[in-house]
DNA sequence: GTGGTCTAGACCACA
DNA sequence: GTGGTCTAGACCACG
């Protein structure tokens, strides 16, 4: 099973399964090529509606995270290039950053602490990486 | 002027209005005891809707970050610090961090980028922060 | 009333709207921060479900073509700037430009003539632009 | 080998296939009386389910375009020419010119790039072409 | 079996 | 009033 809902947090269901499919191909939990569980089987292992999981699906595919093939299933593509413009590639992540930024400001977090947070963030992340690259040999 | 609105973001405006409130006074933007706008003149500044801001304000009064004074206005009330402990509040941090790590993953930017890209923010966030305090002198 | 469905095309409805949304802002019909009719008078209007169209009204904001704002509608956003990269622009193209080879080749039609028909129908589409522009004043 | 299948595209395969083989046929890649590659010969190189090739052979024959013979395969039927009047052939044509001019115009791409691309694509299509018939020889 | 589309209707969030 | 989310269930296209 790749996703955990939680129907309490208000952020809507389909976004959720879209977040940690994206978190799991991005730590190499699934990998270019793999199948994504079904649409029927992932809406019945988390008790929703079929339609909810294509939603998150045909969003995934949108973003270019994923292919579907009719009548065969969704699979992880390959991380090749995105399709966007540099420009908009980091003023994205610019307005996710200002996020955090104004909300290590509400929790009163030093900047300089926030940024070494990211750096311990960043080693975790790459731990992850490698822990899933492991196993599979 | 206290907030100003991304309507392209998807937070909901009144959102907005209580993070920007909430960040005006944890700067120091507005101590305690100062009246907010009126509804109306914030509502028109903003040229949105008095009832967002009307929410908003509910909001801030429900969270006891503002108090409202039948008749004269809301105003701020004390109560500065962080009640949650250090251990929190940067776990939280720590997921939202996480969160933007692997957006940047699947938007190609490299680590050093998005280390650079946060100094950058942090910048343009200190910047904000000294325009909004210097009309005050 | 902006769009017609074709029921027996096969084209699915939601696709029909966005395609047809798309030509009427390629052509002036609509403009830049111009409101679209709102979902339920759209569905209303083409009676259909309230639903495909939110899908095609999702489907035009993911391509950065209108802007919904909650509660208040969905707009015609500006043609700025394409988020897409450069080579992915004319990649989308020349997969359109493809098909429309093979079908000429179907259909007989030597490729002089197809470019001449290009020719015309830029004519034609610029016409159409100007004829737009012109009733605003 | 007749067929290339691009999984990318969204076309069904067993229609991508249909297309070709008319094409294939209509530019003298196969001839009146020429066997069709065997169903199962076909599913093995293009590496897809033999179900669809069979659909594919079905729709040509519904369309008589082929002719299976119990035993001893599919052939091609002779009937070349377009039963389609001229000018609604290229009334068909300009409807799919005026999608892509519409795409190009969201696409942010100049008419003269347009034309110079549908030359480039033309180029393509006919070295495609020669690439075929040269193993003829 | 797979995913895609559409309908009908409920409930929520926002202005 | 606006759009957004989710459910339930039907039907189709594809492999």
């Amino acid at each position: 099973m790749i996703a955990r809902i939680d129907f309490q947090s208000g952020v809507p269901v389909y976004l959720q399964i879209v977040q940690q499919v994206k978190a799991a191909a991005a730590t190499g939990l699934i990998r270019a090529g793999d199948p994504l569980p079904s649409v029927r089987a992932m809406a019945e292992d988390l008790r929703i509606n079929r339609n909810t999981v294509a939603r998150a699906y045909a969003e995934l595919e949108s973003e270019s995270v994923i292919e579907t093939r009719q009548g065969s299933g969704c699979f992880l593509k390959d991380g090749g290039a995105s399709p966007l413009r540099k420009s908009v590639r980091s003023g994205r992540l610019a307005e996710a950053l200002d996020a955090v930024i104004i909300q290590a400001h509400h929790l009163q977090i030093p900047d300089p602490e926030l940024q070494s947070l990211l750096v311990e963030r960043l080693e975790a992340f790459h731990l992850r990486q490698k822990d899933h690259q492991a196993p599979r040999d």
